[in-house]
This record gives C-alpha cells, sequence and structure tokens, in this order.
DNA sequence: AATTAATTTAATGTATCCAAAAATATCTAT
DNA sequence: ATAGATATTTTTGGATACATTAAATTAATT
C-alpha cells in the first residue's frame, strides 16, 4: 500500500461506509487497518483534511463529516453557480471527438445494467468532465471534482441514486444532442436544471430521514 | 515553530517572494531554512499542495505555481460566480452588528495609511468575509477562502494594488450602503462589477508583462 | 452528589534512521 | 559530438522511537 493509493483507498472507504459519518479516524487504528506505519496516515489525513473529507472534531482528532440536508444543498447551489461556467468555457474548444468519447460513456452506462451506484456515478462523472475538460481551466476543474466527490458521500442512499439514474441518463443525451447542435444556451440551461434537479431531490430525500 | 504556524509561515513567504514563483521547494532546503525536522514540513507542503499554492513540478518534486494571466482570468471568473452567491445567501441574516464591524474594518483601511499591500489586501479580504460569513456555508466560505488566497499571490505587484486601492475602497462604502438599504439586487450588481474590474486589471497587467 | 483539580492514559506531533525512487552526471558506442 | 545506457548522487517516502499535548479517569473538595 503507497502512499496515493492510500489516500485514494481511505477516500474510497470513506464513500462506502466502511468508516462512517461522524467517525472519528485516529491514525493508529487507521495505520493497523491498513497495515502501514503512521507517517502516509498523516499524509492521506491531511489530503482529506484540505478537501473537506474528513473534518476537524475537537481539538486534534479528525472525523468523517456527518450528512446533512444543509450541507447537500449547499454543495448542489455550488455546482449550480460553476458547472454551467465550465460548459461555457468548453463549448468553443468542444471537438467531435470529445462529444463521440462522452457519447461512448453513455453507451457503457446503458450497456451495464449490473453496475454498481458507485460505478454508475463514476461514470456520469466522468460524462460531465468529458464536456468540461474542453475549458482548459485547471482549478475550475479541481474543484468541481472536489466538489463532485463530497457529493457522492450523500450517493449511498440507493433510492435517490435509482429514482435519479432514469432522468438523468435521458438529459444528458440531450444535452449532447444540444452540443452538437451548436446550441449553448439551451445546453446550459438544461445543465442548469439538471443539477438543481438532482439537488432538490436530494435534499428532499435527507430532510425525510432526519425528521 | 509549531506545524500550523509552519504551514501558515510557509504559505505568507511564499505570498512574500521568499520562495518565489517557479521555486523548486525541496523539504531538506525548508526543514534547514525553518529549522526543523523534515516532517512537519512534508505535512504542511502536503496541505499546500492540497490548496494548489505549490504544485507538482516533475515526478516527485513541488514548485511555487508561476504566475499567469489565464490562472488570474479564471480565478477571478470564478470569485464572479460565488461570490455573489455569497452575498445573496448571507444578506437575510445580517445583522446590523455586523455591518458595523465591516465598517469598522474600512474605517481602520482608511486611517492607517502606511499600510503595506499585504496588510490591506487582508483586510480588504476580511471586509468581505464579514458579510459573507452570515451565508453560513462553510464549504462556500472555505472555497472564497482558498481562492482569495490564490489571488493574493498576484497582489505582488503594486501598481496594481496601489491603482486599484482607491476605486475599491470607494465600492466598499457603497456596497455597505446598499445593504444598509436592503438593496440586495443593487449591491450585487455592485459586487459582480468590482470584482470583474478588478480581474480586468489584473489580467491586462500581467498580459503586459508577460508581452 | 456534583464539580473541579490532579493524575493517568492515549493520541498526536516531531526527530532520526533507513529504503526506494528520481534526478543528475558519467561513460560508452555510434 | 550526440544519443543512449549506466552509475552516482540527491531527494522523497516510510518505519521506529521519543516528546508533547489532548483526553479521560480518578480523587478530592465544596
Amino acid at each position: 500500500m503507497t502512499k496515493a493509493s492510500l489516500y485514494q483507498q481511505l477516500k474510497q472507504d470513506i464513500r462506502q461506509g466502511i468508516w462512517p459519518a461522524g467517525a472519528v479516524l485516529n491514525q493508529q487504528k487507521l495505520s493497523e487497518y491498513y497495515q502501514v506505519s503512521r507517517i502516509p496516515v498523516r499524509d492521506a489525513l491531511q489530503q482529506l483534511k484540505a478537501e473537506a473529507l474528513v473534518v476537524m472534531a475537537g481539538k486534534a482528532s479528525l472525523m468523517v463529516p456527518p450528512l446533512t440536508a444543509a450541507e447537500a444543498e449547499e454543495l448542489y447551489q455550488i455546482r449550480l453557480q460553476l458547472e454551467p461556467m465550465a460548459l461555457r468555457r468548453a463549448f468553443p474548444q468542444l471537438t467531435f471527438s470529445l462529444l463521440g468519447q462522452a457519447e461512448d460513456l453513455l453507451h457503457k452506462i446503458e450497456q451495464d445494467q449490473h453496475l454498481s451506484a458507485a460505478d454508475r456515478g463514476a461514470l456520469n462523472w466522468q460524462f460531465h468532465l468529458m464536456l468540461y475538460q474542453a475549458s482548459h481551466c485547471p482549478h475550475l476543474l479541481r474543484l468541481l471534482h472536489s466538489l463532485h466527490q463530497q457529493v457522492e458521500r450523500y450517493l449511498g442512499f440507493q433510492e435517490i441514486s435509482m429514482n435519479y439514474a432514469e432522468i438523468s441518463h435521458q438529459e444528458h443525451w440531450q444535452l449532447l444532442e444540444l452540443l452538437r447542435a451548436q446550441q449553448l444556451d439551451a445546453a446550459v440551461a438544461l445543465l442548469q436544471q439538471h443539477i438543481q434537479q438532482a439537488g432538490e431531490l436530494l435534499v428532499a430525500h435527507l430532510r425525510l430521514l432526519t425528521k
């Protein structure tokens, strides 16, 4: 288990609930669990902390942040501001090659019926990223990637991702069509609606759970 | 030199050009310079890397990222999307106490004529933050803070910060007035103009320098 | 009985040492 | 002389050991 992969592993394990929301992550436990010394654990935690995938709990300890409707709402609002921007900036440099690669991803999602929620989520994000990366805005892409990782923690709720998968998928095809037809404004409008809708669905669900 | 302060110190020293853009930061040099072992240096670098205040140079080495017009433009565009959002979300919870504290900051900037560019920048940001923090959006505030730190690296160009200081300051007073008068839309419009103008000034200056 | 102070326990922070990897310099062959 | 390969040096990554600080338990006092 090398350093970069420990970071990846920890992140994945947080997503998958091995270290659930609210769990306190101490270096010793983690170093025993992953069979490494505390040093790489610290490095990984430091990185995760900077991305807010773990947060301070008390004065020196770290924990997996709890899931709240308020946080989900905030994250989606930020995406709602930034993703349209990414699409607009990518648009002039979108090539048919990129659009084709994006289409390939959609086909892959359609064909593999037995995808886990996590895998489907990853592919969905790859689709979005494929479009955005033509923007050549490294900071923006980094931010969006980070936001998406935080949102991903909420997608453990199977009901949501299942309910959402179909609408979402259809809208992805529409998005591609609009981009092919050079209809930027319509594409952005669709994207906004797409994000807002997903956010509202998630928040509504979370509010039900916590009441 | 304790851990948290080493991180702060390094960040400040990068801002102040002790480690200039393009400089390769190796752990040994830093640990000698700051008279600590490599471990806290590594921690600090890891954190800075996650915030993109240092970037990979080659396969395993880190460097202070170069300053480019393209990056500055990107950072200001992101701010332009997020800060209006922060202000809108803060607005309903803005108290006269907060507005008063913001006003105090403006007075402080006015009175201390002999402020360094860095100190002035810090106070300016505190002013903005004072308004935004009522939004109670931790992620948004964290993002904005991070963006601001990156932008700060560009404010070493004295001409810019001087040229900009006066306009900026006047607009800050206007912003406060509009908020006191409950004119949210006008305040947001002013804020947008304020950010865009600052961004354009900076980018124009950078393009001149690199040509 | 409750609250605070003190002591113990546990966790984090740091230093030194060793191993692995990367960057650099050197050497050979064309 | 240059390109490639090899050896050397430098630098980063990781483990163990120690110091310091935070947390928890216990004891003492009101």
